[in-house]
DNA sequence: CACGTTTATATCGTACACAATTGAATCGTG
DNA sequence: CACGATTCAATTGTGTACGATATAAACGTG
């Protein structure tokens, strides 16, 4: 059985917790969303689409906006369309992209998902002081500072989880 | 366009960022666990099954443990089990149950991995200080406290994440 | 000791995720 | 202006997730 290897202890782990918290508030909000017809990725997309400055939004810049590849977005896009929530174009002024654009039906949509994100907060049952907390974290992971950013100094080079572009 | 709801403002939310970084560690995974030949939940299983007291494990106490139902343990466990680093047989005291057993090769897998986790911990580049503090987060967000439970008093039932058995 | 209930997995159907490939449109440079 | 490089979206293939249903074994009670 080697040495014990206490790294490798489930409960140690800070990405278990993390990748179970993930699917288990997605898993919350399915019965909210499932009143409205909409998965959580959709319901993203459409959070995305509801608060983009350049309406109408492209696949691409979506998929920037929600870390999101076009494997998993042309499906889902698709099946918003079938629902009537966005049409899909290509962009006459560049037949590759391809314009997505919130219908009327789309905008009513937001009016019926409105309460879903304060519900949502009500039922984490988190302290108030630690949302702001537990968002900067996660936005840490999301965006680890570059090496040379700022404070700590692990000067051996090293990966990041996000690239720098 | 109604009011401007800015509540659903994709910024505000706390559960994108969530659910990207919890994507965004899996994807960090990728490279370190292909070497291996494992997926991420792949190797959660792994973990799971090295670190449990009563080996064999029940498909049902893997299930508890890392939160996922039958309908995508089963097909991970058959890979796994294809792939020569556990067996699954009937428990043959209750032919009901599924015997976990990791195999000789299941065992010398994590001499290969025990890399990882340091590795991945290091590329998050959190604040050492910061790494209690995102785990006590998400435990909170797994283990909603009861209503009953302790500090704020928010009287009106209301559903929590994790319903209690 | 039958027989309805509960329990433990498996199966099915739908919907992500994402790496890798494809294919068409546009761009940049000579 | 040609033509190779780049960009953008779609497609393909594999592997999760999970609700719902199915099935078989074990249990409990009359």
């Amino acid at each position: 059985m080697a040495l014990r290897y206490p790294e490798l202890d489930l409960d140690r782990q800070l990405c278990f917790p993390l990748y179970a918290a993930a699917r288990a508030v997605v898993r919350a909000y399915g019965p909210l969303l499932d009143a409205v017809g909409l998965t959580y990725p959709q319901y993203l997309a459409m959070l995305a689409l509801w608060g983009s400055p350049t309406e109408p939004m492209t696949v691409g810049e979506l998929g920037e906006r929600l870390r999101l590849d076009t494997g998993t977005l042309t499906p889902l896009l698709k099946r918003l369309e079938n629902a009537g929530h966005l049409s899909r174009r290509r962009d006459p002024d560049d037949e590759r992209r391809v314009l997505l654009q919130v219908t009327d039906q789309g905008w009513a949509l937001r009016d019926e998902v409105a309460h879903v994100p304060g519900e949502l907060l009500r039922s984490m049952r988190l302290n108030p002081d630690d949302i702001p907390e537990l968002r900067r974290l996660l936005d840490h992971v999301l965006n680890p500072p570059e090496p040379g950013d700022e404070p700590s100094a692990p000067s051996h080079e090293a990966e990041t989880l996000v690239p720098p572009r």
